[in-house]
DNA sequence: TCATAATTATTGGTCTACTAACAATTGACG
DNA sequence: CGTCAATTGTTAGTAGACCAATAATTATGA
């Protein structure tokens, strides 16, 4: 990797593809009618795979900020999806559920993410995924 | 690629990587000194290397909002490292430029710039960058 | 020419990211 | 036990991403 040009490009792309990935998802949830964020997903898809989850959690699990979680859940609670509970032992944590309405909206929206996530990968191969793990895997570590 | 968690996972790491590199960014140029965040930097840098640019076409270039590009612009004008000149033969249009101490600036956060970069692609291969750049290509226009 | 469409930039509103500061609670330790 | 530190979650403020709507200007076409 010696041209410089090369290296600034990397930035460049992974941003605008990220761009690209989630503008398409939040497109196909408006156009299938959810009232649902693509972070807003994130966490309800976090939620449903690990029922009563605490908010420090899911801002670990996500790579979300704590105040971003705050946030979120927030929303989601106020649309009815999702429901603060105290947890049992400690009075500073909550534990996260979907109510019925979540579940309900989960299941609904399960295929619709699916599908975009499967176009967006078209029809790159398994070595590619490990190419790719590598080296975001290695980008990342670099920083660390 | 049949097993669905794979699947799941690009946008994740995507996600992560790309904020790594922000937050690794940032973080170095806030250690400088510098009064100046990623974006602002980045829109810097294509009035830098394109004097005179106009806000439409620094939005294309940069994959932002026009929005997103006249808060940004509004920023750096406050600062003093931008300049907004009325457009020859449009006046619905500015040209945008560094002033002196927007060049003194790119001049002196460039350097920083580059050795977060060279850092975050570390020591990966040149093939590698072939890799990744045909496989960021391939999502991005599986979405267009 | 003149009405209409397109372009350029802006403003407003909502959502997410990040920092800093904070309250409440829990844990650790003398 | 009682003080101090750490943890959990929240609020406030700034910045950026996106959508929708708007004003001003320019281009188009009957």
């Amino acid at each position: 990797m010696t041209h410089q040009s090369d290296h600034r490009a990397y930035f460049f792309k992974i941003d605008t593809t990220i761009k690209k990935i989630r503008n398409a998802l939040q497109k196909q949830l408006n156009e299938a009618g959810f009232d649902l964020t693509v972070d807003q997903w994130v966490l309800t898809d976090h939620i449903r795979r690990q029922p009563g989850v605490s908010q420090n959690e899911l801002a670990e699990l996500t790579f979300k900020d704590p105040p971003t979680v705050t946030r979120i859940v927030d929303l989601l609670e106020k649309k009815g999806f999702v429901e603060r509970t105290a947890a049992a032992g400690d009075r500073r944590k909550f534990n996260l559920f979907l109510t019925n309405k979540g579940n309900e909206l989960y299941d609904k929206a399960f295929p619709v993410v699916a599908e975009i996530r499967r176009k967006g990968w078209g029809d790159l191969e398994e070595t590619d995924y490990q190419h790719f793990v590598r080296i975001m895997d290695s980008i990342y570590n670099n920083f660390s």
